[in-house]
DNA sequence: CCAGATTAGTTGACTCAGTCAACTAATTTG
DNA sequence: CAAATTAGTTGACTGAGTCAACTAATCTGG
């Protein structure tokens, strides 16, 4: 393995973050060095994943790979004939579905990956082997310790993503609306209604050039939401953010705001407004986090509860 | 970060190779996952350990920028030109060598980066925040083990490099065959003064097309010697092979025989032939690994040897 | 001391890994 | 059942990087 530059035993910075970030540089450039011998093969790094992945997978198909491998499907599709013409993999149509393919590698195809499987191998054999027994258990104990935290965490905060409505969502959105204001704060079923009419209007009427509703998923659940809606032509609203209790402290509620504005900034809008309440706390930072600016004060009596004080904020752009 | 596949909870191999293997794509893919900001940057991944360097180093020259990050000096000239060009970076003649340019990070080019390396931080510390104390703990313990680790056996077993010869090889390899020859076997002064025509021929009559010297260099130091020189027009001769006894054990010998081999197929001999003595049990073991054949034996004495048994190996391509 | 060799960096021409968009055929959806 | 969407293909292109020839400066050996 290539050797990093300056002494190790120089004292370590306290700081976790510089620590990480020393550990990223130095361990990409071991991954560099390990490598090596493929930027030697007739083959590209990403070749070889496909063929590793090819290897080690069954009913694998070429959109799996783009979708696992994040690879461009024209880009791929070269390099598959390209491997069939070399007689490396074989295709099987779907009977399911006859636009779909299912790849595998054939005996040939294997061959040609093996010298590059056992040459990977090999190399990292050699530095095992380099290590005294005490210095390679501390080694794998150290790389299963990393691996396991990180999987773990990433297990237990796994990404949420931001998607376009879909059907189904509409009624999550006024059903959650429903509960969650029920429950946190006593509005009653007409604030069910004013949601559900909201919705009604923005399928009714939606121009999705310039309307849109993101909803967020965790896990294949829904857990936020918000809207953005055409006020005038230079004015858009945005409305109905929600996030799951489950899923708050992750930073959805922000992502779905800056979301917002960058859709409302692409369409050429001069301003979001928005109505909330002033109890809506953490809805309230958020905005203001965003760029939003009070503009409106007004008390009202609404939805079972005597002591609203209704807000509006804008943005201009 | 991206959530590996599959579940970490099933068994782990035993095998320590294939944990290592695994482990290297799991980090290439945080990796991955934590660069992915700098490909929505206005600078490719290239061009920002570019300007990392810059940033974090003096008296940098473009000739050590390739060095170290293994550019292409023609491209790095290009990507310099375009920094100079928007005032990110200065250059300053040196004094010393008026072919050497020192280059700078201006205060401009601290600002382009600065965002990115933020930037960079900010993703290790999102990472590092949504693990408990004792998780965060557990990392960097395990990175700074990995780290130190493969640190220190690349400081104990630095990888050698074989380089052409240059001015002052050809006594010291003269000088080591007299020594060692000496020590390990036994073989005087006259062993020596061979050695010493061997390669006063090989410089007085040097066909560089078709014959060369490859020195072993191991942290400065000449470790290993080989040569490949001219029998006839289709007949090459492997001679003077030697590893310092310090050096023996990484694979020195092979790779300079192998590089022979590879010469001289290069070159379009047929043959290699080699003469060597019994009793250089390792030597022999390398010819016979590498595919060389003993075809003939001959008992003599010299160098005060009065038992020693002359051996020819050929090598046919 | 000087011609030839080597080095530091530049320029011209090119390759090819990968991107983007338009396409065809098959499937899904309202 | 028409329109929308999806799986994969094809055409055209971009740009990160390579290779070789070049200029100017330095080093080396005779």
């Amino acid at each position: 393995m290539a050797t990093s530059g300056g002494s190790f035993a120089s004292p370590i910075p306290n700081d976790p973050v510089h620590s990480v970030r020393r550990f990223n540089r130095f361990y990409t450039r071991q991954i560099g060095v390990l490598q090596e011998h493929l930027l030697h093969s007739q083959f590209s790094l990403t070749e070889v994943r496909v063929l590793y992945e090819l290897a080690h997978r069954k009913q694998l198909t070429a959109g799996e790979l783009c979708q696992d491998l994040g690879l461009d499907p024209g880009y791929l599709s070269r390099m598959l004939q390209n491997f069939l013409s070399h007689g490396w993999i074989t295709t099987a149509p779907s009977r399911q579905d006859r636009r779909k393919v299912f790849l595998a590698l054939t005996a040939k195809g294997r061959k040609v990956l093996a010298p590059l499987e056992q040459r990977s191998s090999d190399e990292v054999s050699a530095i095992l082997s380099r290590l005294s027994p005490v210095q390679q258990g501390k080694l794998l104990s150290a790389i299963h310790d990393v691996e396991s935290v990180l999987t773990l965490s990433q297990q237990v905060s796994a990404p949420y993503v931001l998607r376009p409505h879909r059907p189904g969502d509409m009624g999550w959105v006024v059903q959650r609306h429903g509960a969650l204001y029920w429950q946190e704060y006593g509005y009653d079923e007409r604030f069910e209604a004013l949601v559900a009419g909201i919705v009604a209007e923005f399928i009714e009427k939606l121009d999705p050039a310039r309307e849109r509703c993101w909803i967020a998923e965790k896990d294949g659940e829904n857990v936020g939401s918000v809207f953005l809606v055409k006020k005038s032509q230079s004015v858009a609203k945005l409305r109905l953010l929600l996030v799951e209790p489950s899923a708050r402290g992750l930073g959805i509620g922000k992502r779905l705001v800056a979301e917002c504005i960058r859709f409302a900034r692409e369409a050429r809008y001069k301003k979001i407004m928005l109505w909330t309440q002033s109890e809506l706390a953490a809805a309230r930072h958020l905005y203001q986090s965003a760029g939003f600016e009070l503009v409106a004060k007004e008390k009202h009596r609404s939805w079972r509860r005597k002591d609203l004080i209704a807000e509006i904020w804008e943005l201009k752009f």
